[in-house]
DNA sequence: GCCGCTGATGATCAGGCGATAATCTACACG
DNA sequence: CGTGTAGATTATCGCCTGATCATCAGCGGC
């Protein structure tokens, strides 16, 4: 009888492997951001509308989905063309850095990225590291780069780049980052508006980066004013 | 026999319920900053050379035990000499700022206590809330009056603070954060020098606030330059 | 030196959890 | 329509984990 089959979501019964696979990665991102790690297995398949060993049809362990999750997360969210973005020298640093984290925050810095994040960090697992890794080479260093050419200071290629520097990209890195913990993690009421704190934060780097720098350097004054 | 006695650690048998109590507090701070809620009684009274059941002894639950651990944390932490410390306007702002975090990290951005704070906010508890209108209020708040003062702005009792105001005074805070969360849950390398960071956090703030500050209020310039 | 109070332990329960194996059934093909 | 393949389910195992209860044993008072 069709109407007692009807009583089941048609769309959850006999999938082709690859789309239940999705579905299955799709729900888990979004439930292991909200729970963490221990959240369980039953819990999961019962946000999926089936059964829970049909779980292990797809991974041979709640380990293996962790760490699809985790791949699929922190792995191919990093757009290659920004780095086009970040080194465009006909543009103001300014305008680029800015640019640049409206783009990174709508891929990178949303709840179920944050929080995934944040569990993996806790657990100690590598993803961190890696992730860190990735980024302080992708996009620290190609700013702390940047901001030398934009205040007339030495070449990275010449003189490298010292530790104290990445501070500061980490500074407005970490800002505009914690303001999104606050917001996902925390859930705390937050200034709404976004890009005007992505503005204030690169403006913090810019204005702050001359002094700090010059000071570093053993010079009294900005090298140069910073273009608008 | 004394010798058969003695394989037990004598410290641990037969303590007066005050001193017991205390030294699970004590364990259990240290334990589920490591591990998270998830961590198992077992092995916390192992870690403690108790037995499991001792433990309900002195706590009635698993969830009892834990709200101990973030009050005795989050709670009880924040020095109420730290306000005369941030309003003591014989001294320039920089170096009240200064010394306020340095004393401030030294006390409360510990390894036990960023991570529970950010296992607390992940698990959705209250505390984190509590605690953020608590550091809102007392610090701030502070800080944007004081900021306000320093650059001959309007004062706070005539103008309200905005909340624009509180992300730059966020912004300092979550930078000096963000440094400990990358050092104690990334257990990322980081710079060591945490005094020279706070320096570079405070000078940030007082670097960028005026022209941020002058451009909120519809001015060019900033009102007055930084005492140092 | 006995005794009672209470801190501490050993044994165990009930429910939860990851994982497995046997069974069922939807769908394509002839 | 029958039939085989493979997606999905039902039943269940074994272990873990929070919590309970009866029992043991250290220590002070008489």
């Amino acid at each position: 009888m069709s109407t007692i089959r009807a009583k089941r979501k048609p769309s959850s019964r006999r999938l082709l492997p690859g789309e239940r696979e999705k579905q299955i990665v799709s729900e888990a991102i979004r439930f292991f951001s909200e729970v963490g790690f221990s959240g369980q297995t039953r819990e999961l398949s019962r946000r999926l509308g089936i059964t829970q060993p049909l779980l292990y049809r797809y991974f041979p362990s709640k380990r293996a989905l962790l760490e699809r999750v985790y791949r699929e997360v922190f792995l191919g969210r990093w757009d290659p063309a920004w780095r086009t973005l970040l080194e465009d020298r006909s543009r103001p640093l300014r305008a680029r850095l800015i640019e640049f984290y409206r783009r990174y925050t709508t891929v990178v810095f949303r709840p179920e990225w944050i929080r995934l994040y944040m569990y993996a960090g806790l657990a100690g697992t590598g993803f961190n590291r890696r992730y860190i890794d990735m980024l302080e080479k992708q996009l620290l260093r190609r700013i702390c780069a940047e901001l030398r050419v934009e205040l007339g200071l030495p070449d990275s290629r010449r003189a490298r780049i010292s530790p104290f520097e990445m501070e500061l990209a980490w500074d407005l890195h970490g800002g505009i980052f914690y303001y999104c913990v606050r917001k996902f993690i925390y859930r705390s009421r937050v200034h709404e508006d976004l890009a005007a704190l992505i503005e204030h934060a690169v403006d913090s780097l810019l204005l702050g980066a001359p002094t700090v720098l010059g000071r570093l350097l053993g010079r009294k004054r900005p090298p140069t004013s910073i273009r608008r």
